[in-house]
DNA sequence: CTGAAAGCGCTTACAG
DNA sequence: CTGAAAGCGCTTACAG
């Protein structure tokens, strides 16, 4: 019989109670974890809604309590893989602290909410009560907008809405170390293919500046201004057009050094003897063999981890620092070699 | 003023009813879109609710109505992309309907469920009480067991929950399709790459049936039992080490095609000009340069739609068809020619 | 710890 | 259409 589909009434505390023979208000101490419950009836509680099969309403928690326990999470689109880590960050410590996670993608959006660009998505959380919202996309108007529940960025951003922590990891260093390595094989004519975005700012500037630093000259292609396969090709194609001597190219991640790849090859050239290829981001595609991308590994899952910190801590009115940084680091796999000739 | 942070109480339907001088009842009419409601009253409710900036908390409604008006899908890994056309085609149909979509994903359950994956997710969306679940993936034990709400599941599976209803890709009519535009192309010596779950196992029998059909000796070969891209490089440095005479291979999915491409590299040949080489999936990769794979397009959007119709006529108590399958459709690209030599 | 009570913001029936 | 009422399953505060 237990396995009879529950068409039958779910269980409530109510049903709980009665079976462990306490007080209602006791099954609810006991589900908000209260210390003040002995060891013992918490044991005979928490059977009995084992043998119940209950599991608490979520609209009856949040709409009795203030809180719902549940953080919105916004991302830009499922099909950019970037935030995958990030996720796992999150719901590492999130979980833990008896919060759940809800994921929204502004590219999901209906087309009706065209002319706000995340209002759909914004309107969605109002709606559930979530408790805290994490921004891991470049904010919209709409989400810049305050909403009366705190906010954390992560990842850097070009605009960030006020009163928000940001956690991201460290493009600036980042893009050193990419550069930097390059250097240190002995590359002088390195070129940067950049895309559009808050880290991309960063790391271009980076880029820049340890070039002039050396004094060499930096030489920077964008695509169609996003950052994606396409505008890889198309900013390495300017950069191999322009500049046939350069040596390596280092792009603004490794979605665009794979399209990059294609524009070299196109130009006759083998990664890494003819020309090397840096990443950035350490996405399942750089692991792949006709890849094998040496990128930068932004530590998402470690950006994770700490945005969650920060929202536990928000929540539990607790001062957060308003910008954490997390140290990136270097992944060498076979795109990066010394010059040719 | 408008712009206030709203420390504020939200909006309630009373506050509705008040500043549009109805009763709340007739909001909450206007919020079910009831048909009894006069045009003109309709609108100076929904004007005051803009005023008020009014957005109805979806706990309250949950728990007021039967329904929370949501409907939960359950994903494999949010790194595997086949997801992201289909959840296009849910929404389109759902968010008409009123319905809103929660999804969660199966590699991102906490590590405590792991006696009992899914689990964790099939409780989230008990808690939230959703109105119906979409299965996405292969079904773990806990997504078989029967849970009280209809469940619909999207691909092909190697188990099914009693009384679901099956919407997917006819997948032995595309693996048809690929294997014969290769023998249209002149192409004897056609290999497979296969992997595991349902969607394979119809793949990989067309493609037997079908050169059987013609006369061909089938040569299939598996990397790790999985589907993923190092499956597939090892699967076809199997099939290039044991049938050096192949001049086609046909992937499981277009991941696999992106790791055999690695192997037919290093075996010295050229894609397409020494080797042919087909996906499945139409998937994103699919479309870089560096691929410009020749696949099958499984027409996940379409087969979303219609999920997400059969989930709207089963909470109408519509009968509903308890198998339903979307042709797949040719995509030529450039890893497809006639044989060498 | 218990027990009775009020309330969260809605839906649902029902008399007018 | 209105208006008063009960209820969904919890949390919260409070007297005992």
């Amino acid at each position: 019989m237990a396995d009879r589909p529950r068409a039958t009434r779910r269980a409530t505390i109510y049903d709980v109670a009665a079976r462990a023979g306490v007080s209602k208000s006791l099954v609810s101490l006991v589900l908000q974890n209260s210390p003040k419950v002995s060891a013992e009836r918490r044991q005979a509680v928490e059977a009995a809604m084992v043998e119940l099969d209950y599991r608490p309403s979520r609209a009856a928690t949040a709409l009795a309590g203030s809180r719902s326990r549940t953080i919105g999470v916004v991302i830009d689109d499922f099909r950019n893989l970037w935030f995958v880590d990030l996720l796992d960050g999150l719901r590492e410590v999130l979980g833990p602290a008896g919060l759940t996670l809800t994921v929204a993608d502004l590219a999901g959006e209906s087309a009706s909410s065209e002319a706000d660009p995340g209002r759909a998505v914004i309107d969605g959380f109002v709606a559930s009560a979530v408790d805290a919202l994490v921004v891991a996309c470049e904010p919209t108007p709409a989400l810049l907008r305050p909403q009366g529940f705190p906010v954390v960025v992560a990842g850097n951003r070009s605009a960030t809405p006020p009163d928000a922590a940001v956690v991201s990891s460290d493009d600036s260093a980042g893009a050193e170390i990419a550069v930097r390595h390059l250097l240190d094989l002995g590359h002088r004519r390195i070129a940067h293919l950049t895309g559009g975005g808050g880290a991309s700012a960063l790391r271009l500037a980076a880029y820049e500046r340890v070039l002039h630093d050396v004094g060499l000259t930096p030489h920077v292609a964008s695509g169609f201004g996003r950052t994606n396969e396409p505008d890889g090709y198309e900013a390495a194609r300017r950069i191999l057009r322009e500049a046939p001597d350069t040596t390596a190219l280092f792009a603004g991640n490794d979605t665009m050094a794979l399209g990059a790849l294609a524009a070299i090859r196109e130009a006759g050239l083998d990664v890494p003897a003819g020309m090397s290829l840096m990443g950035f981001d350490n996405s399942p595609i750089a692991d792949a063999r006709i890849l094998r991308l040496t990128t930068v590994d932004s530590e998402n899952r470690e950006v994770g981890r700490r945005a969650a910190q920060t929202v536990v801590d928000r929540l539990a009115g607790a001062r957060v620092h308003r910008r954490q940084l997390v140290s990136p680091r270097l992944v060498l796999r076979d795109s990066t070699a010394p010059p040719r000739g």
